[in-house]
DNA sequence: CCAGACGTTGTT
DNA sequence: GTCTGG
DNA sequence: CCAGACGTTGTT
DNA sequence: GTCTGG
């Protein structure tokens, strides 16, 4: 699955990357980004056309929840049901997103310890995370923006640690989740699939990273400690900006 | 009809 | 808002 | 995802 | 054990 994320690049390089046109949103590095905190997330301006980078809080609330506790139940989102289930269809219709990160965490289960690990796209490039956003409105008249990650089985290389992932959005798919390119709902649920093994590393990590507080570049180091079996103790990427 | 849920993960 | 269960 | 709380009373 | 907060 997806329950913690890291993004050192910052703003202006993932808007280069990815190509939006507003004004870039304030965005501090992090090494270790946990749900109720903000995503920065490419959506299509609906008047323009246009892509824009925003900040969105990562734990969707659907806009006829009462309150906006409990979101952090919502930080995935299946894509085996995604179409389906009231809390998600509306915004897999209408308001589909790109999660910009620098690669996840995952923890694998090991007899009774849990190790964890890192997983970035082999060449270092941004992850393009197929998500959903809604907007809801809150007691006081303002507008919560939330978003979730959809998941899909693991490929054969992260099937080692976890049986799920975050969908991984090759850039050709960007258009039609977007809603820039036409596309029918079972397009886009064909999208909605594990990325080739070979696209990603991954390297155990230290467990420091389970504590929220801790956010710092060395998270991402090999953790010489770690034990790790083969095909899940690649060579960190440079995440170049 | 009204009330209550609306989600994912993992584990057994 | 909309569906399910009672 | 993991960590940390999980309660009441009264007092300031 | 289960929920909440980050």
């Amino acid at each position: 699955m997806c329950g913690r994320y890291f993004q050192q690049r910052g703003p202006a390089s993932v808007a280069r990357y990815f190509e939006t046109v507003n004004p870039l949103p304030n965005f501090a590095a992090s090494w270790n980004r946990a749900p109720t905190q903000d995503a920065m997330v490419v959506r299509r301006h609906p008047e323009t056309g246009l892509r824009h980078l925003d900040a969105l809080r990562w734990g969707l609330v659907p806009r006829w929840a009462k309150d906006a506790s409990g979101a952090a139940k919502m930080i995935n989102a299946r894509s085996e049901s995604v179409a389906e289930k009231p809390a998600f269809r509306e915004a897999f219709r209408k308001r589909r997103c790109l999660v910009t990160a620098d690669g996840f965490y995952e923890w694998r289960t090991d007899g009774k310890s849990k190790q964890p690990y890192a997983v970035a796209l082999a060449d270092g490039a941004p992850m393009a995370l197929a998500g959903l956003w809604e907007g809801w409105r809150a007691p006081d008249g303002g507008i919560l923006r939330t978003c979730t990650i959809v998941t899909t089985d693991a490929n054969e290389k992260l099937a080692a640690m976890h049986h799920r992932m975050p969908v991984i959005l090759p850039r050709d798919s960007w258009g039609r989740w977007l809603g820039e390119d036409p596309a029918e709902a079972e397009d886009l649920l064909a999208l909605l699939r594990p990325c080739p093994p070979e696209m990603v590393a991954a390297w155990p990590v230290t467990p420091r990273v389970n504590k929220v507080a801790e956010n710092d570049a060395g998270l991402l180091a090999r953790d010489p400690l770690a034990v790790a079996p083969a095909g899940l103790d690649d060579a960190p990427p440079e995440f170049a900006e």
